[in-house]
DNA sequence: GTTAGCACTCAGTTGTTACGAGTGCTATTT
DNA sequence: AAATAGCACTCGTAACAACTGAGTGCTAAC
């Protein structure tokens, strides 16, 4: 469908987006004639103009304004009008320096990411850690480290670690927790930490558990061996958003803030993105965040050293500079992911 | 200096605080002679205001309007003239059910909290970890977890674990780890962990180290074992400062938000509370936050099972209901205390 | 000491006007 | 037939004046 239109008719369109998207105001009809080098009259382009509202590629917010892309328009740029920026030399230099003056900590390196990403971008930065809950089961254990204290350490096939402390009301042996550690290793063999995480749940409150002392007390400790931590999200940059002119009354604004209070809405979303490779975008309504703010998403996933996989993009409003933001979302995405793997 | 005020300029005085706090609006003599039960005129009550004005409690944003209360007026408010609302029944059901629903795990209880304090006050919530660096050292223990995988447990002295899992270069035997946590232990005796973490990396640079290689690699793990993470700080409900008129416009909230980025600020901030017990106020530029923006703080400190103290407050407007904020806050605080001290 | 009365101030609201950017349509040019 | 020039029309906005009313300070009377 949008196959029909013709080249001047996109070049038009493009211009059109590429000037709101610079300016936050509605572009009429001279004002394409003018930037756009190509000899044009500007009654010429309202023609256009006004097939490319038909079409619901425009509208205008009134008669005598100039007229704003819609979200099909964006949909419609950056899937085929778009051209790209480079990442300069500093963007790069900047990504790679933040990454690694953050230490080693996976946590740092990923705060940083964020704070990176909202500066170079002007919007907002977003990092969601990668999950270990999805991960298969492969090993735990249990270290007897004082008085009814007991350490956890939980291994995915991945090779990501999970230790926990637990305090327990009673103490054990050594020699108990050996025995425990073995019987659950055997039992949660092959399965998902989620699933791992079920089965033990389910086991507790069985029959069978009421009767087995050992194992009552086993499943007791490993229950919260397995209580994993709600997925790690770093949030930079907020205040951004008070940068762009259309966010500036405090209706809309306040709309923003409490969708992004409910952090599980932000996972939710992201997690939607974990499957596909490479930089996805998510214009106005297909974020499924609060429908009428105008908010969009341009994320990339990264994958760790244990093949785990996180995510990292931009948030901001529709009218965003996506020609920039696609490639340096998708090139901290890559340079995250060697850092991450190099050590 | 504040004592030469008669009676009924308290009244007068209060009754304007009030007013304010309640309205967001600049409060006329007609007003506060209204509302006020005891009979008065409004001419009498102008006489006050003025008096009030003078001495620097009150102040007219232009000629024709009411008055608004300074900082200082505020300050005596709190001081002099407050009365303190009961905590309800409700709120106390809320705070304690939130806390005890959020698990065991000490980061979940104080989002949690932080949470509660916003939705209770209607203000922003805050809640600042117990840090760990200022505790005094007890113990570390190294224990090797898998091929090139250690993991460090520290203790302080109050009895706070902190456990972290370090990949290192090459292998290490058991007893090589042993003896190099004897060697810390030793070493680090009596100091805070801080102080550690200075030690050791003054240790790293220094000549003795470089010639010896049992040294230069203990130092290199416990290094990253003192590495402490950055105090953790919960700040639930940002929302809620746009619901204030005051922060209507997009100018001063940039600012507030911006403020709140660098959460190092209000640990700073906060961390200043630490020492004093019960319920600390600071009003406008008390906080030393960003002075312009009109924003006050009510606090509490709770203590850890550990010992360790933690902050927490809300932080709002200076145009504050403090007479229900400052014993929801005191509440929580020993609701926390006490339910953290259970276990 | 308190109050009534009054002139004064000044932000906010309303109404009117003028402006101009931008449009759609039509007649004209190429 | 496509492109353009011209023109009437729309409508948001800025500018200005007039009005309103809440609130004040002051003075004179109680």
């Amino acid at each position: 469908m949008n196959m029909e239109l013709s080249v001047r008719s996109r070049q038009i369109l493009e211009a059109i987006v590429e000037d709101y998207i610079a300016t936050a105001e509605p572009v009429g009809s001279s004002a394409v004639a003018r930037r756009h080098a190509l000899t044009l009259s500007s009654a010429t382009v309202r023609n256009v103009m006004a097939n490319l509202e038909e079409m619901g590629l425009l509208t205008s917010p009134h008669t005598s304004a100039g007229r704003i892309p819609t979200e099909k328009a964006y949909r419609f740029y950056v899937d085929s009008l778009i051209s790209l920026r480079q990442v300069s030399r500093d963007e790069k230099r900047q990504i790679v320096r933040h990454c690694r003056q953050a230490g080693i900590g996976l946590s740092g390196i990923l705060k940083e990411t964020s704070r990176t990403l909202s500066q170079l971008s002007n919007y907002m930065g977003i990092v969601v850690a990668p999950s270990f809950t999805a991960d298969v089961f492969r090993h735990i254990e249990f270290i007897r480290i004082g008085q009814r204290k007991i350490l956890a350490i939980l291994v995915s096939s991945k090779g990501a670690v999970q230790n926990r402390l637990i305090e327990t009301e009673d103490d054990y042996a050594s020699e108990e927790l050996v025995r425990m550690g073995n019987y659950l290793n055997d039992r949660m063999q092959g399965m998902t930490i989620a699933q791992a995480r079920e089965l033990i749940l389910t086991d507790m409150v069985s029959e069978k558990a009421r009767y087995d002392q050992l194992l009552s007390r086993a499943l007791k400790i490993s229950e919260q061996a397995v209580r994993v931590e709600g997925d790690e999200i770093f949030v930079e940059g907020q205040a951004r958003i008070l940068d762009q002119p259309e966010f500036c009354d405090a209706g809309r604004m306040k709309e923003i803030y409490q969708a992004f209070e409910q952090k599980g809405l932000i996972v939710q979303l992201l997690s939607r993105c974990m499957e596909a490779e490479g930089v996805q975008i998510y214009i106005g309504s297909e974020t499924s965040l609060s429908q009428s703010a105008g908010i969009s998403l341009v994320t990339s996933r990264f994958v760790t050293s244990s093949n785990t996989v996180g995510m990292l993009g931009v948030i901001g409003p529709t009218r965003m500079g996506y020609s920039s933001v696609i490639p340096i979302v998708d090139y901290t995405a890559r340079m995250v992911s060697r850092i991450l793997n190099e050590v």
